[in-house]
DNA sequence: ATAAACTCTATAGCAACTATAGAGTCAATC
DNA sequence: GATTGACTCTATAGTTGCTATAGAGTTTAT
């Protein structure tokens, strides 16, 4: 058994972090020493590891979870996580096109003006006060 | 003069944003009717416009706040807008680059799954709970 | 006068952490 | 045993840019 600072080292997650996802329901609550720390075994290890692995993958506290508790039925179909990581990479894809969009946006606005300009004669906040064209 | 829904209309900023953005001082404070309620003239629906252009491309309020104030200072030269202008490029261009690598790591973990199997069998999962490789 | 629409301020919530305060516990050292 | 520093605890607040709601006041039209 380890208390929480222990646990912490091995995971690489903050004692903080560990504490919220306690809280979240990500992670059971700890048995506790007389002191009232928490004790943890080796599958708080690993299942911190998992939550952090899904973490890096972007995928939300909800989404971990659900796939905590799927992990739980080891019979049952794995449709739903095929779906969610179907979802998940639709929602990343999407965010990319958007971000691509906005940088093109950036660049050109950005091209309009270079450096040794005022304010008054500055290309970018001409541009940002100007009103939109209608487009159609 | 108008009052905060009327300005809502025109600009397409909520009255809730409008007086959020008074709060965060992006827009100074209305002058008030007898009532209390809050007046604006043609150059605050012009700020509004404004903002809304700047947070279109993701900038910050904080971000905003500057170019605002930079937009008082017409002699002034737009260096700073310049830099603002390229550090916020860089950082979507970075955001992309994650989320490009995140996308691929999404898809390699989606393909090592295929529909009809049992959570125990799913590659995702297991995928998931595996300590990651030493990658050096 | 009434009722509906509008406006106001204050507060809380969202997501996933992160920090801090004040108090308690533990372990090592003297 | 006393002291001290490290660790742990709970509670609360903050970050960002909104968004919603409650309860109360104002305005407008009938």
């Amino acid at each position: 058994m380890m208390k929480i600072g222990e646990l912490s080292k091995v995971t690489g997650c903050s004692v903080q972090t560990i504490r919220h996802y306690e809280k979240e329901h990500l992670i059971a609550s700890a048995e506790r020493s007389e002191g009232n720390f928490r004790l943890y075994d080796e599958a708080a290890v690993e299942q911190l590891l998992f939550i952090k692995q899904c973490r890096s993958l972007d995928l939300s506290l909800p989404e971990i979870r659900q796939l905590l508790a799927l992990n739980r039925s080891p019979g049952a179909q794995c449709d739903d996580v095929n779906r969610m990581m179907d979802k998940h990479i639709e929602q990343v894809e999407a965010r990319i096109q958007e971000l691509t969009k906005l940088n093109e946006q950036l660049g050109m606005l950005r091209r309009s003006c270079s450096n040794r300009r005022t304010v008054e004669q500055c290309g970018i906040l001409r541009n940002l006060s100007a009103t939109p064209a209608s487009s159609g």
